[in-house]
DNA sequence: GCATAAAATGTAATCGTTTACATTTGCCTA
DNA sequence: TAGGCAAATGTAAACGATTACATTTTATGC
């Protein structure tokens, strides 16, 4: 492999000399340039990024902790990540948590072994977690949650997200207006928070009508297709039956769509089914699903460009959540309900 | 930042033996190892990862290629190569092409930069770029391809993946023999290789049955379910309407249904449908999509392993195809033809 | 042509590990 | 107890870039 020096030796200069006509070019003259870029060419010599960065103490990567890459929605929220990275000449580390919730000591073991100069959080922290980072102090390189909330009031760290609460009380009202009062909720597991705060506002949503408490009923769809449609299946064994299901995401409403057909009922005719996220695949359900839109992509840009100016100025640190704002798009899966 | 000499002299050592203590603990005596290790606990010492893999010239990371990190089936191989690279104690980098062929340029970049130990490409290559990375002395790091084939017989690259012609051919022939003779196919971009070889397996398909050649047709469906649902549309203005229409991934399948079902004709009842992947939305599509299964996470992690062995033993380098079975998944949206 | 400032270049230290080699320590045997 | 060998530890040189500081060269004004 060859090095700076090699390089140096060739074009007779010293290393330094090379070393400037690479990242300072204006440093060297027009002569000595020539020279240095003639050797470079020749010997088709590239800088080795492991030294670089070691000797910078910056690596140029930045760390996605993502709860399954297999998920449309947070793929989505990646992609306008990699793109602003790309822009940006950074590379993105990706890290699964499998939907198991993150404990400090991972998201510490990241940190300090400055494999990445920033971390991006799309899964939820533990409390204490979100407590222990709270702290600037406490973080050797900047962290940024996207789309998930943060835990507590007490701690607080950067974030970028929708108002999960609010749209989902939207959503709701949206059922009620169109006359639902036995309106079921099919959840994600504990460890989403950002579930959580959907769940959360489809309650907030049904204590505002004048729905019966009885009429609220949460099922855990294990924010996947299969366990939204076992979810589905209890919660349409009940009597009286829900008239519709909100669902905590797309994929699972895609799940419960699937469940309703299969027993032989149909959407929106005999359920109404709301979904949460609109992934590409919304559009095409049959019939196309009534969801709650997130600018998913920019989300991601925000929270790259968030990370990327703590790193280039520690101090801009700053701890504050960034609202996005989500919009109710109405398709086909929900029907007026009169009796 | 606290450092191994800062350690070593808390220790009272050297810090050649904190090193050894941390990499290779049998080499140091209980006594000093008990010594080093509460010096390690009572600073919070953790190796500078940069400086580990600056001086070792070995990252643990693994750089993957994928054309889009939105596709569900790229995203299942992923997967498996994730969960391969974590139980290595590797990291995983991602690098999307946007379906744009890759050129040789880049790759080489990427080999030269040194940043990843190994190489993944879930992407074609430029014939170009393929015969220049043929040569194993062109490679400073391994490479592996994964799910597509490689361009030419002259080179060839260390891959895994199914036989997609024989796959597609299959598919075709599947469809012939449910009494279909006007099937039509709906192709992806010139960049993907992989697309062109079952393209190739559905002509062989054609061919070999009794079909007249004007029922052979081949619509471009951008590998998109937009794209798809456009070139559906296309050939449902055909007069004769193809009976089947076989799609080269399950993305274009949804696509596909979605128009035919938009234009009021019914899947499988007017239009059987066939698509390639098992993606797994391919057993909630209505109706449930028959379609080509590939064992997508056991590629993920072949090519993971492969690319291991190379990094480990770079003799062990060898250049063979491996291909894994592929499985032809009848459900529901293929009907038998009979007029 | 000289003094001076500015620009260009060189020298050498540095980043934190690892590791070849040298040295010391400990142990066993004769 | 000397001698010899193995085990444990230390010393110091890498790895390849960047960069503060020192030195040389060039340009400028008089």
């Amino acid at each position: 492999m060859v090095s700076i020096n090699h390089v140096a030796e060739i074009a007779g200069v010293s290393n330094a000399t090379v070393s400037r006509c690479i990242n300072d070019p204006l440093k060297v003259s027009k002569r000595t340039r020539a020279k240095v870029q003639s050797a470079i060419a020749d010997t088709g010599y590239t800088a080795n990024t492991l030294a670089r960065s070691f000797r910078r103490g910056k690596t140029n990567m930045i760390m996605v902790v993502i709860p399954s890459v297999g998920d449309p929605f947070f793929t989505l929220v990646m992609e306008g990540i990699r793109a602003a990275a790309k822009r940006c000449g950074y590379t993105i580390m990706i890290n699964e948590t499998q939907l198991s919730d993150l404990n400090a000591d991972e998201i510490g073991a990241m940190m300090v072994s400055r494999q990445a100069d920033g971390i991006i959080l799309l899964a939820s922290l533990s409390p204490f977690g979100n407590a222990m980072l709270s702290s600037t102090s406490n973080r050797p390189i900047p962290i940024v949650i996207g789309c998930e909330t943060v835990s507590s009031d007490l701690a607080s760290l950067p974030s970028v997200h929708i108002d999960n609460v609010g749209a989902a009380k939207e959503a709701t009202e949206y059922l009620i207006s169109q006359g639902h009062r036995n309106v079921s909720f099919i959840s994600g597991p504990e460890s989403s928070l950002l579930t959580k705060d959907r769940e959360y506002g489809y309650l907030k949503g049904m204590l505002a009508s004048k729905t019966t408490s009885e009429y609220v009923q949460i099922e855990d769809g294990g924010m996947s297709i299969h366990g939204s449609a076992k979810a589905t299946r209890k919660l349409l064994s009940q009597r009286p039956r829900p008239t519709a299901i909100f669902c905590a995401n797309d994929e699972m409403a895609m799940g419960a769509i699937h469940e309703i057909k299969n027993q032989g009922l149909s959407v929106p005719g005999d359920i109404s089914v709301i979904g949460f996220d609109d992934i590409r695949y919304a559009e095409i359900t049959d019939p196309p699903l009534t969801t709650i839109y997130q600018p998913a992509e920019e989300i991601g840009e925000r929270v790259f460009y968030r990370v990327l100016r703590s790193i280039e100025d520690a101090g801009a640190d700053d701890d504050m959540a960034e609202i996005v704002p989500h919009k109710l798009i109405i398709r086909k899966s929900v029907k007026k309900f009169d009796r």
